[in-house]
DNA sequence: TCAATATACTACTATTTTAATAGTATTATA
DNA sequence: TATAATACTATTAAAATAGTAGTATATTGA
């Protein structure tokens, strides 16, 4: 049940755009650079992020990065959704065929139960959140 | 995200137990039967289980496990946490020297909201609740 | 005491996932 | 057309997961 480093740097680098989200695209070498994180790994990142919708990409000398909408409207879970490959902690909830015992599992209830939770809380908090936190803790140093 | 095989198993091996609950020791080959599970895999599982308080063991002929406290008494987070080694979705949250950036970071906030939301609702569901889910489901048949 | 039967412990292994790295292709701009 | 960016694909090292296997230890009853 842990969060992979995808979802955590993927958060990460969502953040830094969100700081530049008024200005022009931004160079994924200066959001590595900013958050010290392996360029390429980032990029593999970041084609899951615009995939899902999430980062706009414009190629070519001058290109860059950004936000696909505004800081409030990207939830927590689209980037970790896009980042896990799905939301689920058990393969039963997408697939009942998964598991032979499906019907007579009275465990799956609550399994479900927490994750409905867990989306929950993905889906209550956004970017600008994260966004706000930021430059609060900024502002305290 | 997923949770593991030892965290689901290991669940219903507790709710076989708590079927069991008024009477005698179970024999582990008896849970792994009914289950279909493998033997020598519960095995380590259940012994996971007894150092964390949940099972009792009986060595010896005519042994076999139980439940170390009532159905009730018993919640899914001490199962996943034994079987998890953790209920951290992130490391830091445990050790901050996990993550640099740790002092900074806006989005360890609300991976711990979300962390703690996980612990409350595993917190909150007991063995006694899937036991009576059990029976409800075998009652329809 | 000893055979039978249960759990306890330790080591090993195959598979999958994670977390990258590397190199090449493609696109857009000046 | 050179340059500088993203896009794509393959490979890899390390760790975690999900087991298997074998032996040791404890308990019981004959």
């Amino acid at each position: 049940m842990k969060l992979s480093t995808r979802s955590r740097y993927g958060t990460r680098l969502v953040l830094e755009l969100a700081l530049k989200f008024e200005s022009g695209p931004v160079f994924l070498k200066d959001i590595c650079k900013a958050q010290n994180l392996s360029f390429k790994y980032l990029s593999q990142i970041i084609i899951l992020l615009k995939t899902a919708g999430i980062v706009k990409a414009m190629r070519g000398a001058y290109g860059g990065y950004c936000l696909a909408k505004k800081p409030e409207e990207i939830k927590l879970s689209e980037i970790v959704g896009a980042l896990e490959g799905t939301l689920n902690i058990i393969d039963c909830i997408k697939n009942p065929e998964a598991c032979k015992k499906y019907s007579n599992c009275a465990s799956r209830f609550y399994w479900e139960e927490i994750n409905n939770n867990i989306c929950k809380s993905l889906e209550e908090i956004t970017v600008k959140n994260i966004l706000e936190k930021h430059r609060a803790l900024n502002l305290l140093q």
